[in-house]
RNA sequence: GCCGACGUAGCUCAACGGCAGAGCACCUGUUUUGUAAACAGGCGGUUACCGGUUCAAAUCCGGUCGUCGGCUCCA
């Protein structure tokens, strides 16, 4: 346990975004003018295809996009016919006038717009207008920009299906992203770190970095790991656990099958039998492979007898979990069918709420600045009474769940945005969302408030009354599913883990034959002190095997000649700095084992200035 | 699941109705190398799989499997 980071480090974590407002947001300019691209772009679709029917076309949060439907199927080589009509109209610097429309002229306006007359009929009652723009008239809010001429340079990237309105339900319609903005560099810009996002894919690092592969003989959606993969995955959990271990949660192990009454008793069947492989049916019962823990880990706690004094009870557990994900889902790490989570179920009572709350929070706040990511916040995720046949329980239990999560949230001072409509079916949740390198929004750890389960599975303790009570389940995840996790670790990192990620921390490269007996000497004594070195003894130039190691992103390449074998040194190359000089073997082991036991995120090599 | 695109050697890609190719990787030699790619030779594909059209299919058509881009940031 001395290697634990201290506490101190996560001063420079906790949530310091301030956004709790949900008011409507006005529209940006860059959003204005995006949002008449889309128009734009909608009559120059029109042009070329003078049937087709309009869906919508909002601006998003790097473009814009409009939906049609087609009488064929769009290809890739549209998008330039497209977009170079588009250049015209903007050329042309027409004007773009807003009309306020009576329901009735709307109606006729739009007749043969079967979308259009949809959203007309649900935007009736509030004041309809229409903007205009050369020939071309659409049904919408605005606002817009002045004239055509006002959009910046724009560019088509890609189209796709879409719902009609997002529903399943619906027809399918044709949808069309581009994205535009106010100068030519901002474009270039943001393709370049499009082409960035490319190369950082965790699909593409993982194959290359040889870290884990998928087959069709396995399945979809079952990641396999290689060694150094699994290097990285060990390496994640350890720390977890040890972390977990430190704020005083303790493992527990559940295995993968349960007995599908169990999920029927706990309230999971109806609500999440479409992510559950279908039932097994053995000899004395019908089984289901785990899609979650709760039940499980809430039937460990009613198989011991529990007085209010063993309160808190924290069970945590590294599980592999099985959801039949649609395959349209899967997405290399981030959407897979099986999944480990760092799941942990606190049973506790109503008072203690607040300081299990608080107790998580700190624990997320360190593991979050352990890897790097200093930008996040919260979204309490609310239930909607709209849609209550959604969710279990009844009205007051909600409310009072919901209530204690905003009072844990304030007594620590974090800000959060809520949300209606995202909780769990037993309760309400607090998602933690990460930005990443790339500036990417990633929901990874959640705190949840959970009375539904405890009560349908029959929880309890003794309380200080002599009687039984039922105990309130906090639910916590903190790096959620350690696949997404990793997934969203390659891309943040590109690859180039902190040393004590690193699959390979070390690589010896002996320049010649002759001192490859000396380099493995090191290699072994670095093994034997848990450093994860590798030994490069082919018969290749020094230039290579930097190259290849570098292209591996292992962050110190020790170079192993004459002068090294004669006063038993190394001389080191690190993956960020280059090459930084020669230390002995036991100064550089006892570096770069601190820079391991600190999890640093950098390395912490001295400075070659310095030396 | 749905819409669309795509599956050619381990990887990246070419050939687009007429003999399946290149670079890298791999193997074998030669080279013994000092901070991001030594040289030469060799091995390697029933073009994802199944079926159809054709004198002829990687190429055209159908199916299966897989991968990729998406599937409300609401007029």
């Amino acid at each position: 346990m001395e290697s634990r980071p201290s506490i101190e480090r996560t001063s420079r974590a906790m949530v310091e975004v301030d956004n709790t407002d949900i008011v409507e947001k006005q529209m940006s300019p860059l959003e204005r003018m995006r949002h008449s691209a889309a128009h734009v772009m909608a009559e120059a679709v029109l042009e070329e295809f003078p049937d087709a029917k309009l869906g919508i076309g909002p601006p998003i949060e790097s473009g814009f996009y409009y939906d049609f439907e087609l009488p064929r199927p769009l290809t890739p080589e549209d998008l330039p016919e497209i977009e170079e009509r588009m250049r015209r109209s903007i050329e042309q610097d027409k004007p773009f006038e807003k009309r306020p429309v009576t329901k009735a002229e709307a109606l006729e306006l739009f007749k043969g717009q079967p979308y259009k007359l949809e959203l007309i009929e649900q935007f009736a009652n509030g004041d309809l207008s229409v903007f205009q723009h050369g020939d071309f008239i659409d049904l919408c809010r605005g606002p817009h920009v002045s004239s055509t001429g006002d959009i910046g340079p724009i560019k088509l990237l890609s189209n796709a299906g879409a719902y009609w309105r997002g529903s399943e339900k619906n027809p399918m319609l044709q949808r069309i992203y581009g994205t535009a903005w106010d100068t030519r560099e901002e474009l270039e810009e943001y393709l370049h770190n499009l082409e960035l996002a490319r190369e950082r894919d965790h699909r593409k690092l993982g194959r290359e970095l040889e870290l884990f592969v998928f087959s069709p003989d396995v399945g979809s959606g079952i990641p396999l790991f290689l060694p150094k993969g699994e290097a990285l995955r060990y390496q994640m959990e350890s720390y977890v656990r040890e972390t977990q271990t430190y704020y005083g949660y303790r493992h527990v192990w559940t295995g993968h099958l349960v007995k599908e009454e169990l999920f029927r008793k706990s309230g999971h069947l109806p609500l999440y039998e479409e992510v559950q492989f279908p039932p097994l049916i053995g000899e004395d019962a019908t089984y289901r492979l785990k899609p979650m823990n709760c039940p499980s880990h809430m039937t460990l706690f009613n198989t011991q007898y529990h007085s209010y004094r063993d309160l808190p009870v924290r069970y945590a557990e590294f599980a592999t979990l099985y959801r039949n994900e649609k395959s349209g889902e899967l997405h290399g790490l981030s959407r897979v069918r099986a999944v480990t989570q760092d799941d942990c179920h606190i049973f506790c009572t109503e008072d203690q709420i607040q300081s299990e709350f608080s107790r998580a929070i700190e624990l997320i706040s360190e593991v979050m600045a352990t890897y790097g990511f200093t930008e996040y916040y919260v979204q309490l995720s609310l239930h909607d009474p709209e849609t209550a046949e959604k969710y279990g329980g009844d009205e007051g239990v909600w409310s009072r769940a919901e209530q204690m999560l905003r009072d844990a949230l304030d007594a620590l001072g974090v800000t959060y945005v809520p949300v209606l409509g995202e909780a769990a079916f037993y309760g309400p949740k607090a998602d933690f969302m990460a930005k990443d390198a790339l500036g990417r929004e990633w929901q990874l750890s959640t705190i949840q408030i959970d009375f539904i389960q405890p009560a349908r599975l029959g929880c309890e303790y003794i309380g200080e009354d002599g009687a039984p009570h039922m105990p309130v389940v906090i639910h916590r995840a903190v790096t959620g599913a350690t696949e997404r996790f990793m997934a969203m670790l390659i891309e943040h990192f590109g690859g180039a883990f902190p040393t004590w990620l690193a699959p390979t921390q070390v690589a010896l490269l002996p320049i010649a034959e002759r001192h490859v007996p000396y380099a493995e000497t090191v290699r072994e004594r670095f093994t034997r002190s848990g450093i994860r070195a590798e030994l490069d003894d082919r018969s290749e130039r020094l230039n290579l095997k930097i190259r290849e190691a570098q292209l591996q992103k292992v962050p110190y390449m020790l170079i192993t000649g004459d002068k090294e074998v004669e006063a038993d040194t190394v001389s080191v190359r690190s993956r960020s700095g280059g090459d930084i000089g020669s230390l002995p073997v036991s100064e550089f082991e006892s570096l770069i084992l601190k820079e391991i036991r600190t999890r640093a995120l950098t390395s912490t090599l001295p400075d070659p200035e310095t030396l």
